[in-house]
DNA sequence: TTAGGGTTAG
């Protein structure tokens, strides 16, 4: 957990004295206190009392309050009512990471009883429940993976006056699908006919895409004849799905053969700079990298420039093949046609070149951008920072310093500059340290808390209780 | 607002 790195409301001798106080503390704000409150009344209709708090809601406020409904474990069908309840407001909608903490945090998808608790105490309660909650419930589903519970609350929507629409069947058809159970998949997607519902192209894709996972090229191309049949018109996005399925179980050419007909078709079939990608991708994938510069003279062709998705994807390909060479020749004829910037392209290379573990290339690939006044994007800081930080950390120190005296404002993570805090503290570089505490406090860095104690404890121990002060009292 | 490509983690 992150704490704040500069707490100016606490008094420095407590500060020193007792640092973990310090960690402990978490800033709290009203909207938290006053929702909490009604949330640990156990009031069988929590909604409508949470409705009359009316206090602000923002992802930091509903985090809070998941998390502490999580660690009491007395409250945790209480705190999926409040998760629920705050997805329907008008004024805050969760967005994927939110769900993503809720299921972690209550380990929905071990406890897959929950949510079945959840819709059983909703009826006990005889509470009001409308289709908006439902879509909340299903993509907790979704986020926890589990398809048959999603079914199950489809069913169970009835029950409350709701009737399914496109969108709860087709979260419920995409869980079978990531699950691979296509038969199922199919069943539902039978069942909405029934229901005056149609599958739509969402829900095609959702299943295409599943059967090229799969491998099962011919089961996706059955379906895409299906709609055909239809006299649906198909999309850029469904052809793509197609043709990387078919080059990804290798079967280049036929796909080469799509994407001709998607140019021949034209309109929402015309490929774009995803299909591109992803063709290149596959190319590199298959080690023929070289071979997917002609993709690249195809795009530029037809009038679709690369962006830096793409840039990616090929000194990936050029680097695994060891072509550090084509790779700069590629920077050059992509910066040239004005899409993605040098500085972009080559803080790709350094992030491709590390996570490769060609350190020295990357270090001075690096180098070389700062002394030709490219910015480095955040993460070729970071990566390069954190290997530098592992090595030598004064010479992590040395680069950190370089990037600021440039003026470059990349995003290094927060880890990185507590990781390079406690290595200039182990090594006793107390005034590089100090350096770094301003530094740190000047930008509103916070220190990682897991570093905290430590740091703390060294300066303590060094007798540098002055730098403990600033570092903690800004 | 449930659908397509890459690199972090949130």
């Amino acid at each position: 957990m992150l704490v704040p790195f500069v707490s100016r409301s606490l008094s420095s001798s407590l500060r020193t004295k007792n640092p973990s106080f310090f960690l402990a503390t978490r800033a709290v704000t009203n909207p938290v206190e006053k929702y909490w409150t009604h949330l640990q009344s156990n009031d069988p209709n929590i909604e409508k009392a949470l409705t009359r708090v009316g206090a602000k809601l923002d992802s930091s406020c509903v985090k809070e309050l998941l998390t502490r409904c999580s660690c009491t474990n007395k409250h945790p069908t209480s705190g999926l009512r409040f998760f629920i309840w705050a997805g329907i407001q008008r004024e805050y909608r969760h967005n994927s990471h939110m769900y993503n903490i809720a299921c972690k945090l209550f380990n929905i998808n071990q406890n897959p009883n929950l949510i079945t608790d959840v819709i059983d105490a909703y009826t006990l309660d005889n509470s009001v429940v409308n289709l908006k909650s439902f879509k909340v419930v299903l993509n907790l589903c979704k986020e926890a993976k589990l398809p048959n519970e999603g079914l199950w609350v489809l069913k169970k929507m009835q029950d409350f006056n709701c009737k399914p629409d496109t969108t709860a069947y087709n979260l419920v058809i995409r869980v079978f699908c990531e699950k691979g159970k296509m038969d199922e998949a199919l069943m539902l997607m039978q069942e909405m006919s029934l229901s005056n519902l149609y599958p739509d192209m969402v829900t095609f894709i959702t299943m295409v895409k599943s059967f090229c996972d799969l491998g099962r090229i011919q089961d996706a191309s059955k379906l895409f004849k299906i709609v055909k049949q239809q006299g649906c018109s198909l999309n850029v996005i469904a052809y793509s799905t197609l043709l990387d399925g078919i080059c990804k179980v290798g079967d280049l050419e036929k796909g080469l053969n799509l994407l001709d007909e998607m140019n021949k078709k034209g309109g929402s079939c015309t490929p774009t700079v995803v299909t591109y990608t992803s063709m290149i991708r596959n190319f590199c994938e298959k080690k023929k990298s070289m071979e997917a510069l002609t993709i690249l003279d195809r795009m530029e062709n037809n009038g679709c420039l690369a962006n830096r998705v793409t840039v990616t994807t090929f000194i990936n390909g050029l680097i695994t093949e060891n072509r550090i060479d084509e790779a700069y020749k590629l920077i050059d004829r992509v910066v040239n046609k004005g899409n993605v910037s040098k500085g972009e392209c080559y803080s790709s290379l350094v992030v491709t070149l590390l996570r490769f573990g060609k350190d020295e290339d990357g270090e001075k690939v690096f180098r070389k951008m700062l002394s030709n006044g490219l910015k480095p994007d955040g993460l070729a800081c970071s990566m390069l920072l954190k290997k530098m930080c592992l090595k030598e950390v004064m010479d992590a120190f040395e680069v950190c310093n370089e990037i600021e005296k440039l003026g470059f404002v990349s995003s290094i993570d927060s880890e990185i500059y507590s990781m390079m805090m406690d290595g200039l503290c182990r090594k006793g570089c107390l005034m590089e340290a100090s350096k770094l505490a301003r530094l740190m406090i000047e930008k509103g860095v916070r220190l990682n808390g897991s570093y905290s104690e430590s740091v703390v404890e060294y300066l303590n121990n060094a007798g540098e209780m002055e730098l403990v002060s600033r570092i903690f009292g800004g």
